[in-house]
DNA sequence: TGTACATCAGTGAACGCGCGTTCACTGATGTAC
DNA sequence: TGTACATCAGTGAACGCGCGTTCACTGATGTAC
């Protein structure tokens, strides 16, 4: 489809054929990147497929691993304008649960891309910029580091800690219990959600809505 | 096999079907609880499944059930002697986790059975008070506020937030990129995880690591 | 206590489906001379 | 500029698989009289 011309040789069927897997991971999800329609929608044999990929599980990984860059992206431009890192922290955290609820689908094949922890710090799931979400909520916090309000011995564990909560609250938001409520009570409820965690984080005074009762 | 006897007539065969879906998913995980498989196991004809079930599905919501009961269960006894709230928040969250990880496979299909709010909030889910662990989760946060260290109002935004934490994080470390890590760093990690929590939720004061720098 | 009969719970074989994958092949392309 | 040829990228048909589901059926069970 992308670069397609009527020649018999297709120009770059590689791209073409992860371009209708992304296509099908947006309308359904990982499940519906089967290897057939793929191909089908290319308006190729199945068999072309293997000349770009050793099998399907190699497609269905170059399809997330295209959603996950999308989702960086995404997270990116969230970020653009973030003051200091209160801000950038609850924008890297918006960002992700963002992309979950405008891309069910991508978010749910993306999760293919972070089988391993290795691929989730590889470069080539990044943005823009080449910095994957999972970067990009460590560049947040070093801020808040540089700051002086997080120990720098902190920061992992807040880290972890808020990709926790907001992949939490993005799979129960776009695929799970909570998916059928209408979406301004899922933005709402994000909101809610990330300033917890930017609260647990980088500590009360910077937005939070004194969900405390001490000081 | 649970009450089987020789005889024809089987005794219980739902209940057979219901035991040899759970020893699947807690092999392999909810794609495993495929209908012929189980009655393979079961020593059955698949037709006689549906003597019991509508279809498929039917069945892998039953095992679901039972998968979400046993959870409910976990959650409950670490609850077992938690002194005020706080205590009580926190063994809910490493009650749930503990699941996640101890049985990722039952954890992976037991989100089947959180398909909806609803069927979160039904009794039948609930473990041995027949409390699921959402409602579990709603008693401690109700402890909180006995103790006048939540605001009434900030409950329900308080149960997202520690429900999305622990839910991601088991997801991540159960079934996620971070499965493959040493069980012990997981552990580890999770306690992190939801000590950050019940900090967020809490306020500091209460067994928390001092992750911040100001007071 | 014995027999007839309705009901229930299973059988056994088969259906069609879509999947991933493999076969031997052929048409298009570009380079060397 | 033209031709020979190696290389590459696709074809088209078929394979076997395991799945969910449906058919008409039969063997076991328990109740009424």
């Amino acid at each position: 489809m992308t670069s397609a011309r009527g020649t018999y040789h297709h120009g770059d069927l590689r791209a073409a054929l992860i371009d209708a897997g992304v296509d099908l991971a947006r309308e359904t999800g990982a499940a519906a990147v089967v290897l057939r329609e793929v191909t089908r929608r290319t308006g190729v044999t199945p068999r072309a497929a293997y000349r770009h990929f050793a099998d399907r599980d190699a497609l269905l990984r170059a399809v997330a691993r295209v959603a996950l860059g999308r989702m960086a992206r995404t997270v990116e431009e969230g970020l653009a304008g973030a003051a200091d890192g209160t801000a950038a922290l609850t924008a890297v955290g918006e960002g992700y649960v963002r992309f979950a609820l405008d891309e069910p689908g991508l978010f749910d094949v993306g999760l293919f891309a972070m089988e391993d922890m290795a691929e989730v710090d590889a470069p080539e799931a990044g943005g823009g910029a080449g910095r994957s979400p999972y970067h990009q909520l460590h560049d947040a916090l070093a801020r808040l580091v540089a700051e002086g309000r997080l120990a720098p011995g902190a920061v992992d564990g807040a880290a972890l800690t808020c990709w926790s909560g907001v992949h939490g609250y993005a799979t129960l938001a776009a695929l799970g219990p909570l998916r059928s409520l209408p979406r301004p009570e899922r933005d709402a409820a994000a909101s809610v959600v990330v300033a917890g965690l930017v609260r647990a984080v980088a500590g009360p005074g910077s937005g939070g809505d004194g969900a405390t009762t001490g000081p």
